[in-house]
RNA sequence: GGGCCGUUAACUCAGUCGGUAGAGUAUCUGCCUUUUAAGCAGAGAGUCGCUGGUUCGAGCCCAGCACGGCCCA
């Protein structure tokens, strides 16, 4: 018949047929269903003397999932989106030209079904089809019913197929939004005002990252994907927005990964008269209610380990954390040389052009400590150098009032007491332009209209960025980033 | 950017030493009115990721490329 695919060219072929005939419409949008699947089973379940003879008449309707097929009767796995159920047909009961219909039908299509409901042999209850018609028809065959789609790759390509065919992955983004919703219900409830603010931004900031270069036709402007949200929302605390938060897209031009996808969703939120502490406070109440509401429990399973998020968690400046944790001489943690040394010892590249303590600091971090926090563990004491948004520590200040929050291994979120002082954060910026201009595409850029609203003067606010990727991860048990973002970035394949 | 692995029918996968391309599911035909990955009998279905090379002959060997997965940077 044809060379690409004998099945679909079949199927086009009985379709187009079919349409000739002119029997029934293929696409009607007339049927209205009485109850979901989920309401039927509702009913068997409060009706415990429910039988053939005394049940109700139920019209449903779903996608046939599945058919045993026999001379003159069938069953059918009908499926919608609150679960699943049996029907019977029989020729005798159907009549002659619903049986001659339903021949017809494709696993795969949308049906409607009517009758009251009887349980087999087995005891499943099971719908008694008196009548059937045709929902939607679908011209492509569903992927083999027991092993289902397994290849990855067309798993994230033609994700809608994923979804009819592995229930475990709907199960993920049902979460993922159950998630998404405790986040928003916890900090409304605090007296947080969720905002947007632009997407789109002149100037870059509020991260360190390479961004997205897009351009606006009418203005002849260059403008970039925002890396962060940062220096808006707290534009908006100094304009009295005490309490603001923000769930959003941020886009970042960097490799994709098993935990990096070029957009990613950030949290972000700011409090005015508060400080990191209270945020670390804040941000064990938020995790615990996340947990509580998604997964009726404070422990939760991540890979090989079972993390409790219960009780209080770990605060640990980062030097302690690199000399206990990640085996550092403690010795070597101030001496910027033996630091240098000690990295590429151990076989972490560095710039050819050296980098500064702070970075070597952080990269050995990154390698030697972050693999190892399982358990929720605030990391803080980071370097001004690494953190120019952030406060200075008021006793020393060579670090800031900063923390960032693992789990699993993996960094879930960063938060500080936000630098207030304008010439302090211009200074900071100075340096980024610095750093930018000896090579670094990730540092700063001077935003001259950030520092004139802190001019204005910003209440002591802390703020914290959440990744909302990662959490979904560690919630649902995912190891890689795409299997909670419903269409993670492809090549055209 | 580097390393390893994968890409064969709509789906899940085999494919030996380089010698006519295989199975199950799905599809089609026939039988079958309580199945549960239903069963029985039969049939059709392929750009072996792409481009070159080696060879009498390549799904298999070699090179390059594409896409994906895992690990590393």
């Amino acid at each position: 018949m044809s060379k690409k695919s004998d099945v679909i060219e079949r199927r086009k072929q009985k379709i187009e047929d079919m349409k000739k005939e002119g029997i029934v419409p293929l696409f009607p949008n007339t049927f209205k269903i009485s109850h979901t699947i989920g309401e039927i089973f509702t009913i068997i379940e409060e009706t415990p003397d429910l039988t053939a003879e005394n049940s109700p008449v139920f019209r449903v309707s779903g996608r046939m999932m599945a058919v045993n097929r026999f001379g003159k009767a069938a069953f059918i796995r009908l499926r919608d989106r609150t679960g699943q159920l049996q029907a019977y047909i029989r020729k005798d009961q159907a009549g002659e030209d619903q049986f001659a219909l339903f021949k017809q039908m494709d696993i795969g299509d949308f049906i409607g079904l009517e009758g009251p409901v009887f349980q087999t042999r087995t005891g499943e209850w099971t719908l008694d089809v008196k009548s059937l018609s045709l929902v939607s028809k679908a011209v492509r065959p569903l992927p083999e019913k027991y092993h289902g789609l397994k290849d990855p790759e067309k798993r994230y390509r033609k994700r809608y197929v994923d979804l009819m065919m592995n229930p475990e992955v709907k199960d993920i983004f049902i979460k993922r939004s159950a998630i998404i919703r405790s986040i928003r219900e916890f900090l409304i409830q605090r007296d947080f005002l969720e905002v947007e603010t632009p997407m789109m931004q002149p100037i870059p900031g509020g991260a360190e990252a390479r961004p997205f270069v897009t351009h606006h036709r009418a203005l002849d402007m260059q403008l970039y994907l925002r890396i962060a949200p940062e220096l808006y929302l707290k534009r908006l605390v100094v304009g009295g927005l005490e309490r603001v938060f923000e769930i959003n897209r941020n886009f970042r031009n960097e490799g994709v990964s098993t935990r990096h996808n070029p957009e990613f969703t950030m949290l972000e939120f700011y409090q005015a008269y508060a400080d990191y502490e209270d945020l670390m406070n804040m941000t064990e109440d938020m995790f615990k209610a996340i947990s509580n509401t998604v997964l009726g429990t404070t422990q939760l399973t991540y890979r090989e380990n079972t993390v409790e998020l219960s009780g209080k968690w770990n605060r640990i400046p980062m030097k302690q954390a690199l000399s206990e944790i990640g085996g550092v001489p403690e010795n070597m943690l101030d001496d910027h040389e033996a630091l240098a040394r000690f990295a590429s010892e151990q076989g972490i590249a560095l710039s050819a052009s050296g980098e500064r303590k702070g970075k070597i600091l952080t990269k050995l971090f990154d390698i030697l400590v972050e693999p190892k926090l399982i358990q929720p563990t605030f990391i803080t004491g980071y370097p001004v150098a690494v953190s120019p948004l952030s406060r200075r520590n008021d006793i020393d200040p060579t670090i800031t009032d900063r923390f960032e929050l693992f789990i699993g291994g993996q960094e879930i979120a960063n938060g500080f007491s936000e630098l207030n002082d304008p010439a302090d954060q211009y200074n900071r910026f100075l340096e980024q332009v610095e750093q930018r201009e000896s090579g670094d595409d990730e540092a700063h850029l001077m935003d001259s209209d950030y520092i004139e609203a802190l001019e204005y003067g910003m209440p002591p606010t802390a703020g914290e960025g959440v990744g909302i990727d990662r959490v979904a991860m560690l919630f649902t048990n995912s190891a890689s980033i795409r299997e909670v973002i419903l269409f993670p970035h492809m090549k055209p394949a």
